[in-house]
This record gives C-alpha cells, structure tokens and sequence, in this order.
DNA sequence: ATTGTTGCAAAGTGTTTGCACAAAC
DNA sequence: GTTTGTGCAAACACTTTGCAACAAT
C-alpha cells in the first residue's frame, strides 16, 4: 500500500466533511485552497493563496478564491484576520491550536504565537462586560528578529 | 471672563505643540480634525471624520483628512485601529486612557474598555518573545446588548 | 437535467497621489 | 515671496458582484 504523498490533517477533513453536510459538491478550487490553508502554520492573504496555488499548477481565480474564503469563514472552520496591513488574512481554525500574531512593521512578516495568561485575561473581560463576546483577534505589532 | 465653549484637553495642546514643533504651519482642516478628535472618546473612521466636520461647517476634504490623519499617526499623537471592519479607525492617544475595543458584529459598533491584567499579560509576552513589541491592539468581536 | 462551482471582467469601497490654488509665515 | 496646507479628481489596491461557461451530482 503506497503511502499519501501529503498527509491531511484533522482539519482537512474536518472541513471537507462540512461542506459535505452542507451539500456542496466537491470543486477543484475549493479543494486546492483547503488542502492549502491545512498546510499553512499561519495566516495567509488572498493574493497569497492566488500566488502559492498557481505555482503548484492548481491556479484558482481571484473571486473564487474570495467566494471559498467567504464560505469557509461562515461554515467556522476558517478565521479571517486584519492585521493591519490593509489585506485581510485567512487561517485554518484548529481548536488545539489556537494562536494570535506577531505583526512586523519592517518586512510585513506574521508570526503565531500563543499564550495562556493572555486568553485567561481575555476570557475574564468576556465575562465582565455586557457584550456577547464570540471571539478575540490580539495583534503584537514591532519589529522582527531580522529587521531590528 | 466668558467660559470657553470648548475645553482643549491635554491631548489638544501637547498635539498643536508637536505640530509646531515640527515646523508645521496652523491649516484650518488641521486643526479640525485635531479639535474633533480630541473630543471623541473612542475610534473614528475617515469617512466619520469627514461627515462629523461637514456638519459643523468646517467641512475638510477627504484626501486632506487622511494626509492629516497620516501625520498625525507619525508624530504618535494618534493611532491607527484596524478592527476587522474593513476600514480604518483613528483615535487620540492619550497616555492615561489606555484601551481596547468590542466590535459589535451586528451593528457595527465599536465600545472601549481596558483592563489591567490583559495589560499585564501583553507586557509579559513583550518580554519573551524574540521580537521588539512596539504595539498591541486587542479586540472583542461579538454582540452588543443591543444586538443581542 | 439540474444545480452548484468557477473564472473573467466590471463594479465597488476605502485609501493614496498629482497637481493647482489658497493660506500661513 | 516662499513654503506648507488644502481640495479636487484621478489613480490605486483589495474585495465583491454579474454573468456565462463548466462540472458534479
């Protein structure tokens, strides 16, 4: 028995078993953009996604890309991040993996990272403040390893 | 002696005093969008800026509003916020009243709060990270009460 | 055959830039 | 009079939408 090339995480399948249930069919792009983002260890831009998937020879349109960005976001198994970069970016949501990001001002560069004091501290505002708090986006901006 | 209408608080003046520092020249438009923002207790967007101006007749031009909104930022008496909205949100910075924000899914809006130990927190990782923290912006994302 | 999916091009939205005129010094 | 500030319109970048062709069921 040959052994898979690319191993698919939890979240792949995940995903794919959700659009199922859903009742989408199962289209090339939206494939190629899920296998891509279950690769991924941090949030990647759109063009991003255009860029990596025409340099593996599964080229995806620009609007479907958005279009499965978009569905992904609403099934809850994708969030959509601002940086403040002027470009959203889109990331696997992998509940044993949640992060937050490290934003460079120089390069652009997005770093994950993920801390328990922090999401505890959160947590206790959601509690306190009259607001039905869903979730949480924490930005670290400054200056990378490389460009300080 | 008459009262003043208006009460400049601290972040107007050390503002007007940065600006001339900087050998910037007194413009109307300037001046109020410095004015406006001094009174706002939390984040306004561009275009907010420039209806809220409109309709105090001292009405500034939209190109003119982000130059302004721009150096502002540069000479770190503002901060941009980007909060998920797809648009920018500027706010005084005001050394004493430190805050993050909730953004409210169904209405838009947009609610200050602070809180110590997420502070404590943020410090902490700054710290730790191998990474020169310049920076953090944290969000709440969810319903308002009145959403709700 | 039906209905979801895709790609192109056009439209939309927020932001930035070029340039001429006005205002501050 | 020189230099900065301002407003308009055009250009831009990212994202969304309309629509016709295509593919999955």
């Amino acid at each position: 028995m040959p052994k898979a090339t690319t191993q698919q995480s939890q979240w792949e399948v995940t995903t794919n078993q959700r659009l199922a249930d859903a009742g989408r069919r199962r289209g090339g792009a939206r494939a190629a953009v899920v296998a891509l983002l279950d690769e991924q260890s941090c949030a990647l831009s759109a063009y991003e996604i255009e860029d990596l998937l025409a340099e593996r020879e599964r080229a995806a349109g620009r609007a479907s890309i958005y279009r499965i960005l978009e569905e992904l976001e609403e099934l809850g198994v994708v969030s959509k991040v601002e940086l403040g970069q002027g470009q959203a970016r889109y990331e696997a949501i992998r509940p044993d993996h949640h992060h937050h990001h490290l934003v460079c001002d120089g390069c652009g560069a997005v770093i994950a990272f993920d801390d328990e004091p922090l999401e505890r501290a959160v947590h206790s505002i959601s509690k306190r403040v009259d607001f039905a708090v869903e979730g949480h986006e924490i930005v670290l901006r400054g200056l990378c390893a490389d460009c300080r």
